[in-house]
RNA sequence: GGGGGGUUACCCGAGCGGUCAAAGGGGACGGACUGUAAAUCCGUUGGCAACGCCUUCGCAGGUUCGAAUCCUGCACCCCCCA
């Protein structure tokens, strides 16, 4: 039994536990049960969920038992923990689509197989589903005194916002999750509970329940929640969260998240999101000091998340990618690579003619590739020396493209500035 | 109900009869520097068949050789008094 508590120490992962001594103990002492919950509020998880969920992970490496739970009865009220309004529900469908693709990529981060300490996927709705009302309400929301449930910070945090105010619908959220982690500790005997930091009410409520119901002691431990050194919370995009799902974040955009994170930032991820050995960070932090310019730590947290979500496949293709994007040669390479390499980026398709005769003139060209969104913006691009074929600078503007200028087949890659990319493609 | 102020390009904001496609700032975009960073610096920022033409200053009309600028009506916003 490899001790999990003081890994998680100094990896940064835990925020606040209850009784820490007790629990640090009673993990070295056995393969304990431990469980995560997650809502399905989206068909894909996201950097957010990827903290407890690897905490998870960690605890299934050090020799524990897993649960990780979709909360196909939470979701349907939503939880108000962080949230500063009230939310529309989802619908059934939607809960159903959102549940299927969560179950399926938290699937890959846990060893179902792996004998006595293989995880478990359960659904709380399983449970819940056979719970009437008013059996609920006698044998759980009895329990629960009012003044208790007001003063918990999700439910404060609210009131105390003049717009604010929450139903009674997500005022109850709490009894739910409190009463997953007496159904688990009764039934699977799960024991510990780990969540976001936002979840400590939630997890606490879970256990004076369990205390008060059964009379049995539990425990809780939450992460902090992981912020960027300019208080901006981690894995949040200009264009949204970075999700794990390649087809709302491809491999490649969810690689360079990673590559761009600040120096500051770059060891801490590595503690909390890798599974890089304490040594080998050190060491990668102390390159960050030394030798800021390499980024060496960027790199290989890069390698090591893109790995880790996407496989080494996707990793693969993020690194070719990046290759491509930063300067390697195009023309060498194949339209199905180029294809590939260049999922990302938006292409359009144009006539195989538009390239004969005259050929295409680069502005138009621009103009066509969504690249500029006048042709009078396409020549001031290349005037100022930022236009690319095929990454390489055209400073003419009476330059016209023939089909000379494929990059393959049916490819041409068209570039504007120092990033920004798209695809021509040229049917018949 | 009475009185006053406002509505300008992606945003803020100057302009108050011609020289206004409209100052300045922010943002965005391109370039240089660099570590695919931050900071900094330079340039660009309505459209087009482009030394010219067309469309833009809340909306609709009007005065004028000429209007973002003056007049009339309408819409929306703000402030003060009741």
């Amino acid at each position: 039994m490899n001790d999990i508590y003081s890994e998680l120490g100094w990896r940064g992962l835990i925020h606040q536990t209850t009784d820490a001594c007790s629990l640090s103990a009673w993990l070295r002492s056995g393969s304990r049960r431990v469980y995560v919950g997650f809502d399905p509020t989206a068909t894909s998880l996201h950097v957010g969920h990827l903290l407890p969920l690897l905490t998870l992970r960690r605890f299934q490496r050090a020799g524990h038992r897993p649960i990780a739970l979709v909360g196909g009865a939470t979701g349907m009220i939503g939880d108000p923990s962080g949230k500063s309004e009230e939310r529309n529900l989802l619908s059934v469908e939607e809960l159903q689509a959102n549940i299927a693709g969560m179950e399926g990529q938290m699937r890959r981060f846990l060893d179902f197989e792996a004998g006595d300490h293989a995880a478990l996927l359960l659904n709380n709705a399983d449970w819940m589903r056979g719970f009437s009302y008013l059996d609920f309400l006698r044998d759980v929301g009895k329990n629960f005194p009012v003044s208790v449930m007001l003063a918990k910070d999700s439910v404060r945090g609210r009131l105390e916002r003049a717009e604010g105010g929450m139903s009674y619908t997500e005022f109850s959220y709490m009894l739910l999750q409190a009463y997953d982690f007496v159904y688990l500790s009764q039934n699977y005997d799960c024991q510990l509970q780990v969540g976001g930091s936002d979840q400590w009410g939630n997890i606490t409520s879970g256990i004076d329940l369990a205390r008060r119901m059964h009379g049995v002691p539990l425990y809780g431990l939450t992460c902090p929640l992981l912020t960027r050194s300019d208080g901006a919370k981690m894995g949040k995009t200009e264009r949204g969260a970075l999700w794990l799902d390649p087809d709302r974040t491809s491999p490649y955009a969810f690689y360079q998240y990673w590559i761009n994170v600040a120096d500051e930032d770059a060891g801490r991820c590595l503690r909390m999101l890798t599974e890089v050995e304490r040594e080998e960070i050190e060491r990668l932090e102390q390159s960050c000091v030394e030798h800021p310019e390499a980024r060496e730590s960027q790199r290989r947290l890069a390698q090591e998340m893109t790995r880790l979500v996407h496989g080494a496949r996707g990793l693969a293709t993020a690194e070719r990618a990046t290759a491509v994007f930063f300067g390697a040669a195009i023309e060498d390479l194949s339209d199905a690579e180029l294809v590939e390499i260049f999922a990302d980026v938006p292409s359009r398709e144009l006539p195989a003619a538009e390239l004969r005769d005259q050929g295409l003139a680069l502005p138009d060209a621009l103009v066509a590739a969504g690249l500029a969104k006048s042709k009078g913006e396409a020549r001031r691009i290349i005037q100022q020396g930022g236009a690319y074929v095929n990454n390489r600078r055209h400073t003419d503007q009476q330059t016209c493209l023939t089909d000379a200028d494929r990059a393959s087949q049916t490819v041409m890659v068209l570039r504007a500035g120092k990033k920004r990319y798209a695809l021509l493609r040229f049917t018949e």
